[in-house]
DNA sequence: AATGCGCCCAACCGCCCGCTC
DNA sequence: AGAGCGGGCGGTTGGGCGCAT
């Protein structure tokens, strides 16, 4: 089957949007959703073709969109995350709430790239096939730079205007000979298993499948929410509604306020586990 | 002041995938 | 089963801008 192409904007209108085009394509949606995107231009009364809005409130419009420079932070969250993901820039932005892939994909073109080019591996990388990246084993997340966005983003400002306050949120990290454990809910329930509850003669790495995800993300029973614990590899830390690719605001109502996770993937250097879809 | 050059980023293009009929 | 469609994704483009000469 060969699609035709979208010539068949013929008469309609490209390049930049005006700020006119703009305040119709957001009134629209505003009043109406975007239900088929195709349907929206005629709708709204936009010469566009519907993959261009689609784009421009995707990439430009949304509310929820974090405006303005990348943090050193989150460049560096870039940078991991396409160790681990490669060019997938939307499960890359999925990961960074307020950024698109368009976004991170032309921050990683223009100033990512050149920020590897800086870095000199080490000698002998096993992966010869982007040797000026970082190996996943020299990069460790779990600093406090990534633990103040943390507690930024659970509290404010950064999750949006919208976003309900959680003042009684808290982190707890556990760390210890390079196991940790963190976990993250709203109010009091903050569960952390403590290391030294663990059996940490053993490398406790769970069982992480399908019904891993299902289990625990799904119940309102903070206590069944198992923790892993990781030996001397990498720590990574999603937020929930990160996983679940959608803004705050939109995974908070679905939650209904059940609670917050914020949890661990850990990850053996060089054996990726590939975050499930949900 | 004029010109050239490189960078940035919004927008586009083409392809793929999943759903529906 | 497969055609048609909408939506999503990654790669690419090109206009605007700032800086150097």
């Amino acid at each position: 089957m060969v699609r035709a192409p979208c010539c068949e904007k013929m008469g309609l209108k490209k390049g930049p949007w005006t700020p006119e085009e703009d305040q119709i394509l957001v009134s629209y949606i505003q009043s109406n959703g975007h239900g088929n995107w195709r349907a929206i231009p005629k709708l709204a009364g936009l010469l566009r073709c519907g993959k261009s809005c689609r784009l421009r409130w995707t990439n430009y419009l949304r509310p929820d969109i974090k405006r303005g420079n990348f943090t050193r932070e989150e460049e560096d969250s870039i940078i991991q995350l396409h160790e681990m993901l490669g060019n997938r820039w939307s499960a890359i932005a999925a990961r960074l709430p307020g950024r698109t892939d368009n976004e991170i994909k032309n921050v990683w073109h223009t100033h990512l790239k050149k920020r590897l080019k800086n870095y000199q591996p080490p000698q002998n990388s096993k992966n010869n096939n982007d040797s000026k990246a970082p190996s996943t084993s020299q990069i460790n997340l779990k600093n406090s730079h990534n633990f103040s966005n943390i507690q930024e983003d659970i509290n404010g400002p950064r999750s949006g205007p919208n976003s309900p306050q959680r003042s009684s949120s808290e982190i707890s990290t556990v760390t210890a000979d390079s196991m940790a454990v963190t976990a993250v809910t709203n109010g009091d329930q903050t569960m952390v298993k403590q290391l030294d509850e663990m059996d940490s003669s053993e490398n406790f790495i769970p069982e992480i499948d399908e019904s891993f995800w299902t289990d625990n993300l799904s119940t309102a029973d903070n206590s069944s929410f198992v923790m892993a614990g990781a030996h001397e590899e990498l720590q990574v830390q999603f937020p929930f509604h990160a996983m679940k690719q959608e803004s705050v605001e939109m995974a908070e109502a679905k939650l209904e306020d059940d609670m917050d996770f914020w949890y661990n993937v850990f990850i053996k250097s060089g054996d990726l586990l590939e975050l499930p879809e949900f």
